[in-house]
DNA sequence: CTTGATCTTCCAGCAACTGGAAGGATTAGT
DNA sequence: ACTAATCCTTCCAGTTGCTGGAAGATCAAG
């Protein structure tokens, strides 16, 4: 099939799709006219992508894990380590995300927001404080 | 004084103070020798930049945050309208981080992590269930 | 036979830096 | 005065993960 159609499919934009055939992450077949013609198997590979990178994993990330998806061998252990580190990192980005709300509330809370010239936001990034 | 001390002053790399200057956040005077010559003041304003990006602000924001700064004439409205949107995205991001990790977390509980083949975080990023 | 959609490649750019090379200036020590 | 270490300069390239656009081929429909 053509690269709309695998687009379609995989709901991932072609330009992405190409890029991924660009870094290697598959090969799809040409056909006599030069276009690429995607295999079922390669749209289930782009499907597969699609929800990994959606999941939070890097490019590489997701390369190392279709290479352990492809490894009919592999243990189990391999990808749950891979998921738990980033659950790790999931995890820690929440928490510095929480911690910024928290400063961010307490500032839009502290200013008043009228057409006075006094802001307690502005004060504090300036370092009033300092 | 130089932009090493102005680095460790801002707790800014010299390297991003450098790239601030060329995207026009300051313009730091220069000495004889070609040298930037950082004043107390420019000083201040990196140190205000270190603070709103580690409060989330894109630099394009900072522009504007810097800019209502200067302006002894702005409503503290404007300023709360930012930080208001901004809050609003970081509050966004947080809940899908936490989707994110919900289903990791369902995935690592579930995979068994011994030396076995099957994985049922593979197996749910190949699609199993489609 | 033309129109419009779809495909191809290539080149450029986004954010926000970061790294490194090549070379000039300064400072500390001898 | 000389040398070595450190700091400064500029410039160019790379990072991540795409996205946009131009120029040109191909295809499908009417």
């Amino acid at each position: 099939m053509n690269i709309g159609t695998a687009a379609r499919r995989s709901a991932l934009p072609a330009k992405t799709i190409r890029y991924y055939e660009e870094i290697g992450l598959l090969r799809p077949a040409r056909a006599g006219n030069g276009y690429r013609d995607y295999s079922g198997d390669d749209v289930h590979r782009l499907k597969f992508l699609q929800r990994a990178r959606g999941l939070g994993f890097s490019v590489e990330e997701c390369r190392q894990l279709l290479s352990l998806y492809g490894d009919t061998h592999r243990a189990s252990a391999d990808v749950k380590a891979l998921a738990a580190t980033k659950l790790n990192q999931i995890e820690h980005k929440i928490a510095e995300l929480q911690s910024l709300k928290k400063t961010l509330t307490h500032l839009v809370q502290t200013c008043h927001g009228d057409a006075r010239p006094d802001c307690p936001i502005l004060d504090e990034l300036s370092g009033a404080s300092d």
